[in-house]
DNA sequence: CTCAGTGCAAAGGATTTGCATGCCG
DNA sequence: CGGCATGCAAATCCTTTGCACTGAG
């Protein structure tokens, strides 16, 4: 946890940020969570974190590589850590009620889907950065 | 073409929508295009599609099954034809200027991940409706 | 004639931004 | 002290909606 917060001291200096305690409540409130939030999740987790001071957070933790914004077919995007701060993993979204769960899958398939889009990037001569698996689907409430 | 309009037609007629002549147009738009399209671009690739009408049009058309709306990190959703409408495929989104693009990977890889998904969505109760499998990296031109 | 579909303009709502204040360096 | 970060409130802008009109059955 102490590792999280180094790590997101770091890469905000490395961005020319500084990471205060505002910022930081944020972080921990995503760390504290074991699926993506979304805004008002994240200003009601923490103690004292106004509406536009946590936009204004996660769009600079966004920019130096401490979170990743998500977006699912709700009214809200969502936010997470970034996966090196916790591990690569994927969701699982109920089309019915929005719900965002997480998942991994085997390593074998990981490096099977990796070797293919590195493949499709090079030939589309793009450059690389992750991919994104999702499940779409209905959860138990919603099925 | 006429293939995907008979299609179009039927999901709609079956969700109690008719096929006007509006709808069609939108359609038509999303047919000839290589990738998912912004709200702005349909408005512009039809001859006469108020904004309105299109956001309307597509939602209907969405209900109905003939397109999907995908998010990207644009300003702007997007929208292409249903899958069975085209082929199943992927996209390659541009993180820099938020263009997207579409790619196939192999039937043994789909496999591999249908197989592992519906495994994944099973432990956890969920009904497997579709998967997403995106590419995200930067294009030539941003890279 | 009736009702769904359409177009325009206005409203809605998540997200962004201006500005004054507080705090870290 | 100087400049970035913060909070509040107001503005933005994609998207939705109200309402009157048109067209299909």
């Amino acid at each position: 946890m102490a590792d999280v917060h180094d790590t997101a001291a770091s890469r905000l200096r490395a961005a020319g940020q500084r990471y205060t305690s505002g910022r930081r409540a944020v972080v921990d409130v995503l760390a504290g969570a074991r699926a993506p939030l979304t805004i008002p999740e994240v200003v009601a987790g923490g103690r004292r974190i106004p509406q536009s001071s946590a936009y204004r957070s996660l769009a600079v933790l966004e920019q130096a590589g401490v979170v990743r914004r998500i977006l699912t077919s709700g009214d809200f995007a969502r936010y997470e850590l970034a996966e090196d701060l916790t591990e690569h993993h994927h969701h699982l979204i109920c089309s019915g009620c929005g719900a965002v769960r997480d998942f991994t899958v085997s390593t074998r398939l990981e490096r099977s889907i990796d070797e293919a889009l590195l493949e499709v990037a090079e030939q589309a001569g793009f450059q690389l950065d992750h991919h994104r698996l999702d499940l779409v689907g209905l959860c138990e409430a919603c099925g």
